[in-house]
RNA sequence: GCCGGAGUGGCGGAAUUGGUAGACGCGCCGGACUCAAAAUCCGGUUCCCUUCGGGGAGUGUGGGUUCGAGUCCCACCUCCGGCACCA
């Protein structure tokens, strides 16, 4: 994709130097001499960087090269400063694509994947990044999957592994069911295809995440973004309220949930959700008729439809009524589409005054509306619309004029001494749905016996295997269902006749432990071995787009906790920070995609121009977290930075000891600085843009100073370059014949003491308004300041003939008059 | 509606956290080198006015605090992301 006219032609590229013979020979040298294998120094601190492992689809794409080039820069930098530094990759190899490359084109998933797995390596390698490839991981590797399958087991032995029936979501077009959070945006569509997804009713396997809720909305432990927190936060959500109990006489009670007890008296009708088991049992023969057709019509209408906020309320009535435990008042119950039976009880106390929702049905169904909180300056006239803030609890016997926050507990220890009622809290987050109706995944090792029911693999028998030998159906039906030798097995209890579960596990469970597999990938006692483990976790600094803030993120922090419940780690988190890089764009500015045309790939780049230069451009086109469009004349910048830092160290002796040897330190002094702080936050763009200037600067003076000055400033400049350009750092680190490699060096310290000019430059304001700059000692007093500027001429026509009221000064930086 | 983030030159973006707005880079303009071009090097480049000394305006909009505001406060506008008949 680069520009046809491009200006930094071929020839002058290669003229100078030639960007991949050099980095081939580096990336050469590096695995001879074992550069990258782990530090196992435990005498250093320990950092463990991680960067989200990639799908293999193939080839790395400019995205990949976003999210790991600068992560593998901080990895670096941190290495040189002193840590022993994990930095592993692996691929997250189960999933779709290769199933579809089997049904489209014959290709068996593992051959495909692990074709590409090869190529992406080499890509990977091409990069040069740090990367430990004996940690290396595959999730589609028995040796790994085996351990999906142990965490399974021990979430059934603990109740968090459960199997239920229920409507799930599923995808048309991909044929499996999906995870809640696997479902987005208002037309529910499906997180991998697009595709608008349908209900099912299926037996399904669940993890049970909602009983780590509460604990998930902690982040007391972490240094996550806020935007991370927030994002999770909201899909958690968190309702505090008060389930109440009403009785329906003739049936018995129905629980409701509400997160304002404080208006119970103003309780006017009941609401159940279509699906709700009482619907049937409580109607009355009178209205028999038209409430089945109202749940069934419920029934056919699509997700969609049904959450459209926007539509009109419809509900028909039952003819029951429920008790208000308040006031033992009979309220009429309705079955309406707009109460879900998914989330609290399914049923709901409805409050029009206090409810829009509410109001809205009572209002189209002719139902009494009661105030029970007084809005401001209310007198008792009708509300012309619901209420929902705060005010004196009113119509509600017995808790008259309390304010309806402090009611809202007082409401609730009321009910919970008649026992009609107490305390709840709800969750808008459901049970991680994990059930894949897919080949390629990790097979759940679950055996249905006729006798013995639902039976566990047994630990030793693990791995349970794919069968290499499976029928790929053009009509994406799961070939394990299809494949009798897999599907009929002896049961482990009672050796009787049985069937394997033939659904595998979302893919997102591979994810949700990944990072401790590293540390001991052929580990064979346990998913990881405990002392590699003490080592090293947990992870220091996580890096990855925010897309999966709420799947991979969630579930993540979910596995460990559960992982701490079984005592296989001490800490609460996986990952202590987490840094979210944002998205590189097309040149166009939108989002890369085949069907605009507009995709980068990056190979072009490295072969044109080296991947020091592709990494220091994705770095230096603004703040990581930012993301940004991709500019293909922007890269000809950075192709210009690295050749002339290169012409740096080519040749060229001293010719006169011209130039400010102090100024020189003091210019290097301020580079590490600046780079060292930057690196620190992240900040890859100002760092080289730091570098960059600093380059100019060298190469201004170039020539002018004695050689040892000289020796001792490129020295310094190769060290702070060598996380961002490894490849180029390490070619200059020779020719100025310092010993292989720059990258087991120190990192560089400076002087503070040095990084003060002598001579600033004095900004003199008159009102706040730069009027003047006077070059000054850096010292200079504000008495001398004063004369110093009123001597000024410029100055002199802004003051001339008014009183200077008073004067601020800031030393080393401005003096401002206020004059009246 | 609720939650989160962002608005700065032609463009990507800087600004030591209240102290010279526009670093660095792209692009553009001018110059050197060249038969010429590319590359490279040097200089310029927020806008408006200018008698060429300089002057005025300026960080989404409108107010405010302050000697001084891109930065802090209040109100609003626009865009992006998430959630949403969640009781």
């Amino acid at each position: 994709m680069y520009p046809e006219e491009s200006l930094v032609s071929e020839a002058s590229i290669k003229r100078d130097y030639d960007p991949n013979s050099i980095e081939r020979r580096w990336q050469e040298r590096w695995v001879e001499s074992g550069l990258y294998k782990t530090d196992e120094d435990l005498a250093k601190p320990k950092h463990y960087a991680l960067t989200m492992l990639p799908y293999p689809s193939g080839d790395l794409h400019v995205g990949h090269w976003y999210a790991m080039t600068p992560s593998d820069t901080r990895a670096r930098f941190m290495r040189m400063q002193g840590y022993r530094v994990f930095f592993p990759i692996g691929f997250d190899a189960f999933g779709l694509p290769a199933e579809n490359a089997a049904i489209d084109r014959g290709i068996h998933p593992y051959k495909w994947t692990m074709a590409n797995i090869e190529r992406m390596r080499g890509q990977l390698c091409q990069m040069g990044a740090m990367f430990d490839f004996d940690s290396e991981i595959v999730t589609c590797d028995p040796e790994y999957y085996r351990w999906n399958q142990w965490f399974f087991l021990k979430f059934f032995e603990m109740g968090l592994a459960y199997r239920k029936e229920a409507p799930v979501d599923w995808c048309p077009k991909d044929n499996t069911t999906l995870a809640r959070e696997q479902v987005v945006g208002p037309e529910r569509r499906c997180e991998r295809c697009g595709t608008p997804v349908i209900k099912k009713n299926l037996a399904q396997w669940l993890f049970k995440i909602t009983d780590y809720a509460e604990e998930l909305l902690d982040f007391s432990k972490i240094e996550w973004p806020e935007r991370v927190e927030a994002l999770q936060t909201n899909w958690i959500g968190r309702s505090e309220g008060a389930e109440i109990l009403f009785n329906v006489p003739g049936y018995g009670h129905v629980e409701v949930f509400t997160t304002r007890p404080d208006t119970l008296f103003g309780a006017t009708f009941f609401v159940l959700a279509p699906e709700h088991p009482a619907v049937e049992k409580i109607t009355t023969p009178e209205h028999l008729l038209e409430v089945s057709a109202y749940v069934e019509r419920a029934g056919r209408m699509t997700e969609i439809d049904r959450m459209d906020a926007t539509r009109e309320k419809t509900g028909v009535i039952t003819g029951a009524y429920a008790i208000n435990p308040a006031n033992g008042e009979e309220i009429p119950v309705y079955v309406a589409d707009y109460v879900l039976l998914g989330y609290g009880t399914g049923a709901i106390m409805a409050v029009p005054a206090h409810d829009e929702r509410d109001f809205e049905f009572a209002k189209k169904y002719g139902i009494q509306i009661r105030t029970v909180i007084a809005p401001p300056y209310w007198n008792g006239e009708e509300l012309e619309e619901a209420y929902t803030g705060e005010g004196p609890m009113v119509n509600s016997n017995g808790f008259e004029g309390i304010p309806n926050v402090e009611g809202k507990a007082m409401m609730t220890s009321w009910l919970e001494e008649r026992s009609v009622g107490r305390a709840a809290v709800t969750y808008r987050l459901r049970d991680w749905l994990i059930s894949r109706q897919r080949y390629w995944g990790t097979p759940i090792p679950i055996v249905y016996c006729q006798q013995c029911g639902i039976v566990p693999v047994p630990e030793e028998e693990l791995p349970v295997l794919l069968p290499e030998d499976a029928e790929f159906m053009p009509t994406g039906e799961s070939p394990l269902k299809l494949d009798e030798r897999f599907r009929n097995t002896m049961c482990p209890r009672c050796d009787g006749p049985a069937e394997r579960e033939t659904d595998t596990m979302d893919t997102f469970v591979d994810s949700s432990w990944y990072q401790y597999r590293y540390l001991s990938p052929h580990y064979d006692d346990g998913p990881f071995d405990p002392e590699r483990g003490e080592h090293w976790l947990p992870v220091d600094r996580y890096t990855g787009g925010i897309e999966h803030a709420t799947m991979h993120l969630l579930y993540t922090r979910f596995f460990t906790k559960v992982m701490r419940d079984l005592a296989l780690v001490w800490f609460d988190e996986p990952m202590t920070r987490l840094f979210n890089q944002g998205i590189i764009l097309g040149e166009d500015a939108e989002k890369m995609s085949k069907s605009r045309g507009n995709v980068v790939n990056p190979q072009e780049f490295v072969d044109r121009y080296g991947s020091d230069v592709l990494r220091c451009y994705l770095m230096f086109i603004g703040p990581w977290y930012h993301g940004g469009p991709w500019n293909a004349h922007g890269i000809e910048g950075v192709v210009r930075f690295l050749r002339r830092a290169h012409s740096l160290v080519a040749g060229g002796e001293p010719s006169a000891a011209e130039a400010d040897p102090e100024e020189l330190g003091r210019r290097t002094a301020r580079l590490v600085k600046k780079v060292t702080e930057d690196l620190d936050a992240f900040r890859f763009n100002t760092a080289l843009a730091t570098l960059m200037e600093h380059t100019n600067y060298l190469l201004g003076i170039k020539g002018e100073v004695r050689k040892e000055v000289w020796q001792n400033a490129l020295r310094t400049f190769v060290l702070v370059l060598a996380p961002f350009a490894p490849h180029h750092a390490e070619e200059m680190w020779a020719l100025i014949e310092l010993p292989y490699s720059v990258h087991e060096q120190a990192w560089p310290v400076w002087d503070e003491g040095l990084i003060a000019p002598k001579e600033i430059t004095l900004v003199i304001q008159v009102n706040g308004k730069l009027r003047d700059r006077i070059e000054a000692p850096a010292n200079v007093s504000e008495d001398v300041a004063r004369e110093l500027a009123l001597a000024s001429t410029k100055v002199q026509p802004y003051i001339e003939g008014r009183e200077i009221r008073e004067s601020v000064y800031v030393p080393g930086r401005l003096l401002n008059f206020v004059v009246g």
